[in-house]
DNA sequence: TTTTGAGTTGTTCGA
DNA sequence: GTCGAACAACTCAAA
């Protein structure tokens, strides 16, 4: 009987998981195996709420395995050794593991394919990185005809969904480290990890009469609301499927029951498609990690100031819907998307902070931190990056506050410090005349923080510190072009 | 090769 | 209070 071992890396679930399927389909005998990477874990790009999701995840897999007369096999190390001593061990002939697009993970496939039989399936996306491409062959920098051109590749059907395996018979003799326990998920982290809980949650979000995904629409930019799907920590971890989620998603679209309906699913499928649009962004263009997609505004004249960026990342700017979802990120290892982007624009652009700083906050404490789509969300905001939001677009922190939770029941759940402020006064607390804030209980400087930019003089600060990298970019070139005219009159004469 | 239409998510100003 | 235009060009994708 042949022996296998399936790999898992990002893709923690037994249910429509086509490297188990494949592996499965390979052998008589498949080891499940998760190796602990130090180099992974070590980053200063991972914080413990992801980590702990990660671990839970691990706990529910192996539970999930040993209901099928499995177990997972732990190791920690670097892959390559542990792959090659756990092959040695357990006889086995072959690798499968779902293809993974980061540039870490595909310098660490290709080494570990040099020396040892590793086959790889998709999964991490519906469309691989390199299939969606345009007619000359090189990759989309826009997401629209991205998008286009994404629907018209074979989508799948909803028989595509594979069930996850009845039996996966463990190796009895093959020594497994203890899964550990610690970081443990934090309570007030609400996502339990695990694919049953990722079923439950798409079938809530989909299922049903009138569904919230026909509502997602409407729903999705309000902070006061719970109209989103709540479900990207378990596509991030791959404890649902892309395949599975774009499946609902198109079935939702098909079953809409009038055009409202339909917009809203369609909707939540282009950000399924956003997230495979950052992925290709970073497996085409590795360089986004470090610097700026866009040439010209890759030396902004940042403020970098340490107290300005310790008072975000605290959430203590005085802008009350910056510092609730500040709070909420790092209470719940989450923030709503409307709000990543308007935290995102305070921080480039009121602050005038480097947008690395922030990308790497946010993936020290999202559950969901991905490397793709959590770069592709700052250099979009920041205007720096692919199909990238105008540089003269500066989210206004207080409109966006009425806009998007008029009445306040955001800010105040995660400010209880503004919790009895007035409507009216809820996204400026500093308007408040001095009797009211007496009366509610909040004195503005001393319970609340006072505002620690002026927002009108901030947004000019920030439009000129742009105009002066586009120049500054602008202007050597210039310079060359005229050096290679009059080289090129030389020649004439 | 050239041309044309289009581009996630906003704000401000003035009518 | 509501509406449309300006913001300032620029680059991409596709015909």
């Amino acid at each position: 009987m042949t022996t296998v071992v399936w790999w898992v890396r990002r893709d923690l679930r037994l249910m429509d998981n086509q490297a188990l399927a494949a592996a499965l389909a390979s052998a008589g005998r498949v080891v499940p195996l998760f190796i602990l990477d130090p180099t992974l874990l070590s980053s200063s790009y991972v914080g413990d709420k992801r980590l702990a999701f990660l671990l839970q995840g691990l706990h529910q897999l192996d539970a999930d395995l040993r209901a099928r007369g499995g177990r997972l096999v732990v190791r920690r190390g670097d892959p390559v050794d542990e792959l090659a001593r756990l092959l040695g061990e357990s006889g086995a002939e072959a690798i499968w593991a779902e293809e993974d697009f980061s540039p870490y993970a595909q310098r660490r496939d290709d080494r570990v394919a040099r020396t040892l039989p590793l086959h790889l399936t998709p999964g991490l996306t519906v469309h691989p990185p390199g299939a969606v491409l345009k007619a000359d062959g090189a990759p989309y920098t826009v997401f629209t005809p991205f998008s286009r051109k994404w629907k018209t590749l074979s989508l799948p059907q909803p028989g595509a969904v594979l069930p996850a395996p009845d039996r996966i018979p463990a190796l009895a003799d093959v020594h497994s480290l203890p899964i550990p326990t610690e970081p443990a998920l934090p309570s007030a982290v609400p996502f339990p990890a695990g694919q049953a809980e990722a079923q439950d949650r798409l079938r809530a979000f989909v299922g049903g009469d009138n569904p919230p995904i026909y509502c997602y629409g409407e729903m999705r930019n309000r902070l006061d609301m719970a109209g989103t799907s709540q479900l990207s920590p378990y596509l991030r971890f791959g404890m649902l499927s892309a395949r599975q989620a774009v499946v609902a998603a198109l079935s939702a679209t098909a079953a809409a029951p009038d055009a409202q309906a339909r917009k809203g699913a369609e909707t939540w499928l282009n950000e399924l498609i956003w997230r495979e649009f950052y992925v290709n962004i970073l497996y085409h263009f590795p360089d986004v990690r470090r610097q700026s997609f866009r040439a010209n505004l890759k030396d902004i004249a940042w403020e970098n100031e340490k107290a300005a960026f310790t008072a975000w990342c605290e959430g203590k700017t005085g802008y009350p819907v910056v510092d609730a979802a500040m709070r909420q990120l790092v209470q719940k290892g989450w923030m709503h998307n409307r709000a990543r982007m308007i935290v995102a624009s305070f921080l480039v652009k009121d602050l005038l902070v480097d947008w690395r700083w922030g990308e790497r906050w946010f993936m020290q404490h999202l559950v969901d931190g991905d490397p793709a789509a959590n770069n592709g969300g700052w250099q979009w905001t920041a205007g720096t990056g692919t199909d990238a939001a105008p540089y003269f677009r500066v989210f206004n922190p207080i409109l966006q506050g009425k806009k998007f939770d008029p009445k306040g029941a955001y800010v105040r759940h995660w400010v209880p410090a503004l919790r009895r402020v007035p409507d009216k006064f809820i996204h400026q607390p500093w308007q408040m005349p001095l009797e009211v804030q007496q009366k509610v209980g909040c004195i503005v400087g001393r319970d609340y923080p006072a505002t620690i930019v002026d927002h009108a003089w901030a947004r000019e600060r920030a439009l000129a510190a742009y105009a002066a990298a586009k120049k500054a970019f602008s202007l050597p070139s210039e310079m060359m072009l005229n050096t290679n005219q009059a080289l090129e009159e030389e020649v004439n004469e």
